[in-house]
DNA sequence: CTACGTGTACTATGTTACACGGTACACTTA
DNA sequence: TAAGTGTACCGTGTAACATAGTACACGTAG
């Protein structure tokens, strides 16, 4: 009954917003997330919706959620999936092919890399 | 009434499949790449999808389309659009932070990139 | 124990993107 | 003229997405 008009499902965004921001450091390891019906109104989703987005992060080993008490960030983990490593090179190497494609240098794309780097853990 | 179950569309899997041949050098300049209908008996897929995957690719300069005639492949493009270097931007930052998450080191993600630059042009 | 908040699991509805089948048209080339 | 090209439709079916609403088991504070 919603959705006007995007490339990447609500769910999926809000994983990649909270993501950052536990990359970012804005999110420290153990902090509480708000409840799915709080983020609901502060995002202005349907609960389930942010539900889905808690439930995909738990897999990911992102966040922790106890049952009766909430959702937790979770530390980094230390080795990768196989399967983990094969989705991020795939992706690594669409962006590259687009950024050869049009005449964008490897430098370019490492000092990018850096610099989210950079940010502190 | 067909998709077995797949993370990315058909079309779009064709797209990036004749981008990788194009960036690795296997289809060259001026190549004349199967017609809609004989590429999708190759590929097992609908005519149409295959138009749709003809008329993306088209719209991001990849291809050159002459109704009557065929598609053949585009030279490299010399300067990239604003939205396509912030779309590059923001897929190579999920990269990165998924790679930070996963403690894979940014070296590593350097040489990655270095590798399919390799390739030849 | 009670009341509340937590995540979770359903059912149901509506919208949209995908992929398919089929037909038709304007164009180019042999 | 005949065949092959890209393109543009219409229609159908499937699946994902997002919503609304209800209900349950659990933990915690009162």
């Amino acid at each position: 009954m919603a959705q006007i008009q995007r490339n990447q499902p609500l769910y999926e965004q809000l994983m990649w917003r909270i993501k950052a921001q536990v990359a970012a450091g804005v999110l420290v390891i153990g902090e509480k997330l708000p409840s799915v019906r709080e983020m609901a109104l502060i995002e202005g989703l349907n609960p389930n919706t942010v539900a889905k987005a808690y439930k995909a992060l738990e897999a990911q080993n992102v966040i922790e959620t106890v049952t009766g008490k909430g959702t937790f960030i979770r530390r980094n983990g230390e080795n990768a999936d196989n399967e983990l490593v094969e989705q991020l090179k795939n992706k690594l190497t669409e962006v590259t092919i687009e950024a050869k494609r049009v005449s964008i240098s490897p430098n370019q794309l490492h000092s990018w890399i850096d610099e989210l780097y950079g940010e502190k853990q």
